[in-house]
DNA sequence: CGCTGCCTTGATCTTCTTCAAAACGTGTGG
DNA sequence: CCACACGTTTTGAAGAAGATCAAGGCAGCG
């Protein structure tokens, strides 16, 4: 069994400063969103964005609060989250640069479905969703971007109920661990990285089952060669082995 | 105990010619997307629909087929189903009257992602998914109405994951007679009757479980006098209890 | 009246959670 | 630099929830 070395991930601290204006119109220029834009358009749009910095595992909004903002990933990881009364807590995403989260509707009254927290430290844009709505207005081909992403999420959603209503946490787990792999995933020599600090407990909250059971899984994982694992990190050394795990 | 009656739901059989030209801009007219436009402008949209019947539990398209349509609901009931290699079933919506499905990406390469069933006899107008797409270029307030309507069942989904993450049987199975007594519940000497043939099977594939698991758990409600149900009928006798029971 | 499909119930077995305790890694302060 | 302390991870054992297997009952229909 492989020693287990110090964590091979790198948080990136993400300073304020560098989370800063010429950032911003990168980032923005960059979003699928926005392709289709003229310059003078995103000018405009940048300017309705305010930019704001969290360190890590802190909180962004959360579940039932007034939902006024969508916001738009600069730099860093926020993740998704759903709790119960009981004090649970269900994984539903990990967002990285580029994604979008938050309030699409332009009702005032609603609030966020769920909460987002930083899984790292990370720099956030955000846009007032009247403004937002103003843009869909103004640009269709924005509307239809957001409707595919949408309509991806939704797919992905649908595809883990399914998961969740037919297969066992081992199956799972692997799902989740080839999805990570193929999002995040980093080439390096203890296989393929995944770029970002997730605990047994992060991964127990994505596949829906307990921190105990996870440990179990990736313990077995690990002594079939499938992946390296340690505080915090996981790598994945054999993905096509893993995918195979997946209609468990 | 309540003796078990013929099933009080009634199928309307949806002839042919009652799903026509009359019933088509009715429909149209009336579904939340159009509500901004033009009589002229729905005309055209209009006449871009086709209309088509399926009988009672005809596939209307499977998951995996080449997704082209977008199709709209004008008579009866159609559920939306996902699969497994090992033939399992998941269903993952029930939609009625004025509800959309298919495909809304303009892209042709693509596949549907789940598979659509006919539920009850039905009537549906279909539309090339280029040609939706068109009428989301032109007008800005579809995309909006479509952009609402995604992202609530987005949040439905969530839910329903964050249930089958953390919940019991009888919590789902609770929470599904509670969606479906709020969607399709008529008031009837029974209770709150669903206007909808679901066997024990459809429950059980709604609430992510078996068939018998299902009908445990109904026997146990219909014990303590929170349903009363028989032979693919269902009646919900007290709305409020079974919604305490929502988060067992 | 018997057939077919749907529903129910019981018994057993598997999977997973829960509870508990020990081992390990990482950062901290002496 | 080392030792300690804390949070994370692992592992074991017991228990609960639900799936599976099997059989019988009931309703509607030809």
């Amino acid at each position: 069994m492989a020693t287990r070395r110090k964590s091979p991930v790198e948080i990136n601290p993400v300073p304020a400063h560098q989370c800063s204006i010429d950032l911003r119109l990168h980032i923005l220029s960059r979003l699928p969103f926005f392709a289709d834009l003229t310059p003078a358009d995103l000018e405009k749009i940048n300017a309705l964005f305010v930019e704001s910095g969290y360190a890590q595992g802190q909180p962004i909004f959360f579940a039932g609060d007034p939902a006024e903002h969508l916001y738009v990933v600069a730099d860093g990881y926020v993740k998704l989250m759903q709790h119960t009364y009981s004090g649970q807590n269900v994984m539903l995403d990990v967002l990285q640069q580029g994604e979008f989260f938050g309030s699409l509707s332009p009702d005032s009254g609603t609030e966020y479905a769920d909460s987002a927290i930083a899984q790292t430290p990370c720099c956030l844009l955000a846009i007032q969703n009247q403004d937002f709505s103003a843009i869909l207005h103004q640009h269709p081909s924005v509307s239809l971007k957001v409707i595919e992403k949408m309509a991806q999420r939704l797919q992905a959603a649908n595809q883990m109920i399914r998961r969740l209503s037919t297969q066992t946490v081992e199956g799972r787990m692997a799902h989740i661990l080839v999805k990570l792999a193929q999002k995040l995933g980093q080439p390096q020599e203890v296989g393929l990285l995944i770029q970002l600090p997730l605990a047994r407990a992060d991964l127990a909250e994505m596949a829906g089952t307990t921190v105990e059971s996870a440990s179990r899984v990736l313990s077995r994982f690990q002594k079939e060669g499938l992946i390296a694992s340690g505080r915090q990190w996981l790598a994945i050394k054999d993905l096509p082995r893993l995918q195979s795990y997946q209609d468990n």
